[in-house]
DNA sequence: GCCGTTTTCGGCCCGACTGTTTTCAGTCG
C-alpha cells in the first residue's frame, strides 16, 4: 500500500474508532498519524520503512508502526477489516448532521437501531428522537432540518466565491459605529483552495455588540440565523455557505484573529510553544499558565502579554512573522525558529504586484469570449509587459482548436499587432497543444517549426480515463518533447465535482526538472492545479512555476490572483515563477528551451 | 494511542453556544 493510501485507512480508523465511543485522545493518535504520513516525503516514507525507523518520529509509536508496517507490506491489517465490519456506512454519514457527534451517533445506535440518515430521518418524524435522554423536540426538529439541507450544508465552497461574499462584508463591518479592526480569518484567509465557513473576528466597544451581530444577522443574504449570542453569532448564506462573527475587544484582537485563521494543526503547534514558555495561549490572550483560574480569567484581569497585532504574538515566543497561508502546522514553525534564531526573515512570498504578464489564455479564434485585441488591451489596463495567447489545438474539436493554417494565420495577426505599436502589451504566440492518449503532440516537427511560436502549453483534454501507468507515460512523453515549454493543469482537477485523471505526480515533476520544462499553476478558481502541497518541495528541487489564468475572457485575466494565493501557499517565491520576469528574461528562457 | 527535565502513569488546547437540564454534556471550531 502507497503512503496515501495508508494515512487514509489510519483516517478512517480514527473516525470508526470515535464512532465507537473510544477515548478521544487515542482517536486523535490515529488522526495525527494520518495527517503526518501525508505530510512526509514518499522517499523519506520508503527508506524509514525500509530501515525501520518510523518509530523514530513523534506521533509513530509500537502500535501506529505496528499497523503502518503491516499496512505497507500487505495492503491488509486485520482490526481495521474488523472495525469497519462493525459500522456502516450510513453511520458513518451521520457524522455529516449537523449537531450529531459520536456521542450522540452512539446513542441513537444503541438505543434505536438507527443506522444510516434515511432511518434516522423517520426516528424523527416518528418522534422517537426526542424521548432519548440528552435529546429533546429541538435537537429533534434540528436533525430533520439537517438532514434536508444535508448537501448544501456539507459542501464546501471555491475560495473565489467565499472571498466574494466576505469582503464586502469586512468592508462594511469597518465601517460600523464602534468597530476598530475586522479581518476574515479562517481558511479564507489562509488561502485554502476551498473554504468550509467564513469567521469574521472584530475588535469592537462592548457597548456595541449588539449592534454589529444584529447588523450581521440581518443581512440580505443571509437565509438563517443558526446562533446568536452577546459575542458571537452564526449565519447560513442562501449559497449554503455558513458564516461566523466574532466580537471581541480591541486587546484581544490579535489573539482571536490568530487563534480563528488556524489550522487547527497550527494552532496546537504554537500552544505546545507558548506552554515550553509557561505561558497558555489562546483566543483569549497569551497569559501565565500558573496561577487561580481559566485563561479567560487571567487575561480579563489584565495578565495577558499586551500585544499590537500578530506579528508581536509570534516575536513574543521567538519566531519570526508566519504568513496566514503559510499555517497549516507543515514545519512552518521550526523555519520561522531558524529565522529568527539567525536574524532573518522567512522567504519573501510571491506577490501579484510580481506578475509581469501570464501565457496560458484563449480567444474568441477558440473558445474564449474576447478577441485577441480585447485581452491584449485588457492586459495593458493590468499594467502586463506581455500576454500570451495559448488557443486549443486542432484535436480539441468541441473548443474550435486551431489547426496549422489558423494557427499559422494567428501568428502573423499577432506580429501584425505588436509591430502595429497599439498596445503596450507585447503579444507571445502560443498554443494550447492537446496532449494525445499516446504522448504525442498535436503538430507534426514540421508544423511546429514552420509556425515558429515563442511557447507550447501541453495539455491533457481527452481519455482522461487511462490507467495511471498509461497517463503517467503519456504526460512524460509529452513533456519530453522538445516544443513543451510547459504542462498545463497537472491533473485536470475541477475542485469540488471531478477528480483529477490518475497519474505518479512525482514522476511528472521529476521529468518537467529534468527536461527543464515549467508546470502551470493554473490560476483558474475552480482547478488551482499543480496542487499547493506538492509546490514547496517540487521548487526546492528546481521546478519552475508560471501562474497561468487560463482565462477565455478579459475578466478571466485576474484569476492571478487566486493563482498568486496558492502559489504562497506552496511557499513560492518570485524566483520560482517565470512571469514574474520581464519580457526579456522569459523570451531567454523560451529561446533556452529550444 | 502517544509521550516523558512533570518520565511508565496520567495527562493530552480550550472556551462558546445550544439544548437539555437545573448544573452539565455534547458539539463545534
Amino acid at each position: 500500500m502507497t503512503k496515501h493510501e495508508i494515512a487514509e485507512v489510519l483516517e478512517e480508523i480514527g473516525v470508526l474508532l470515535e464512532l465507537q465511543g473510544e477515548n478521544p485522545f487515542k482517536t486523535r493518535a490515529y488522526q495525527n498519524g494520518a495527517r503526518a504520513l501525508e505530510a512526509m516525503e514518499a522517499d523519506e516514507f520508503s527508506a524509514r520503512m525500509i530501515a525501520g525507523t518510523l518509530g523514530e518520529l513523534k506521533g509513530f509509536g509500537e502500535a501506529l508502526v505496528d499497523k503502518i508496517g503491516k499496512l505497507h507490506a500487505t495492503g491488509r491489517l486485520e482490526f481495521y477489516d474488523k472495525l469497519r465490519a462493525q459500522i456502516p456506512d450510513g453511520v458513518i454519514a451521520l457524522l455529516d448532521v449537523p449537531g450529531l457527534g459520536p456521542k450522540k451517533i452512539k446513542a441513537l445506535r444503541d438505543q434505536l437501531g438507527v443506522e444510516s440518515p434515511e432511518a434516522l430521518a423517520e426516528a424523527c418524524r416518528a418522534g422517537r428522537v426526542a424521548e432519548l435522554a440528552g435529546f429533546g423536540d429541538k435537537t429533534q426538529t434540528k436533525i430533520l432540518e439537517g438532514l434536508a439541507n444535508r448537501e448544501a450544508y456539507g459542501k464546501r465552497h471555491r475560495w473565489w466565491d467565499a472571498r466574494a461574499v466576505a469582503e464586502p462584508i469586512v468592508h462594511a463591518l469597518r465601517l460600523l459605529a464602534g468597530v476598530h479592526r475586522a479581518e476574515a480569518a479562517g481558511s479564507l484567509r489562509r488561502n485554502l483552495e476551498t473554504v468550509g465557513d467564513l469567521d469574521f473576528i472584530v475588535a469592537a466597544d462592548a457597548t456595541a455588540a449588539e449592534s454589529i451581530t444584529g447588523w450581521f444577522c440581518a443581512q440580505p443574504d443571509v437565509k438563517e440565523v443558526t446562533a446568536r449570542g452577546e459575542t458571537k453569532a452564526s449565519v447560513r448564506f442562501a449559497s449554503g455557505l455558513q458564516a461566523d462573527l466574532r466580537i471581541v475587544p480591541e486587546a484581544q484582537f490579535a489573539f482571536a484573529l490568530h487563534h480563528f485563521t488556524g489550522s487547527k494543526d497550527h494552532n496546537v503547534a504554537m500552544r505546545q510553544r507558548a506552554l515550553a514558555r509557561g505561558l497558555s495561549l489562546s483566543e483569549w490572550g497569551l497569559v501565565p499558565e500558573a496561577g487561580e483560574g481559566t485563561a479567560k480569567e487571567k487575561a480579563e484581569r489584565g495578565e495577558s502579554v499586551v500585544l499590537a497585532d500578530e506579528a508581536e504574538l509570534f516575536a513574543r515566543l521567538e519566531l519570526e512573522f508566519i504568513p496566514p497561508e503559510l499555517r497549516e502546522g507543515l514545519g512552518e514553525i521550526e523555519i520561522a525558529e531558524a529565522a529568527r534564531a539567525h536574524g532573518v526573515a522567512l522567504p519573501r512570498l510571491v506577490e501579484l504586484a510580481d506578475l509581469r504578464g501570464a501565457f496560458h489564455n484563449h480567444t474568441t479564434e477558440s473558445d474564449g469570449k474576447n478577441s485577441l485585441v480585447e485581452m491584449a488591451q485588457a492586459a495593458e489596463g493590468l499594467g502586463w509587459q506581455y500576454l500570451g495567447i495559448a488557443d486549443h489545438s486542432k484535436s480539441s474539436v468541441q473548443a474550435r482548436g486551431l489547426d496549422e493554417e489558423r494557427l499559422a494565420a494567428q501568428v502573423a495577426t499577432i506580429r501584425a499587432f505588436n509591430a502595429s505599436g497599439r498596445c503596450r502589451t507585447r503579444l507571445l504566440t502560443g498554443v494550447e497543444s492537446d496532449i494525445l492518449p499516446d504522448g504525442r503532440l498535436d503538430y507534426s516537427d514540421e508544423a511546429f517549426a514552420s509556425l515558429g511560436l515563442d511557447y507550447v502549453v501541453a495539455s491533457v483534454h481527452s481519455a482522461f480515463t487511462q490507467s495511471e501507468d498509461e497517463m503517467t507515460r503519456r504526460i512524460v512523453r509529452a513533456i519530453e518533447h522538445p516544443r513543451t515549454t510547459m504542462l498545463g493543469h497537472a491533473t485536470g482537477r475541477i475542485l469540488l465535482r471531478r477528480e483529477g485523471y490518475k497519474v505518479d505526480l512525482a514522476r511528472v515533476i521529476d521529468a518537467a526538472i529534468a527536461q527543464r520544462v515549467i508546470i502551470e499553476l493554473n490560476a483558474h478558481p475552480s482547478r488551482l492545479d499543480l496542487d499547493w502541497r506538492l509546490w514547496r518541495r517540487a521548487a526546492e528541487r528546481g521546478l519552475m512555476c508560471a501562474i497561468n489564468p487560463d482565462a477565455h475572457d478579459t475578466a478571466g485575466l485576474r484569476n492571478v490572483e487566486a493563482g498568486v494565493r496558492v502559489a504562497r501557499k506552496g511557499w513560492l517565491q518570485a524566483v520560482n515563477v517565470l512571469n514574474t520576469r520581464d519580457l526579456v528574461g522569459v523570451l531567454r528562457w523560451f529561446t533556452a528551451r529550444q
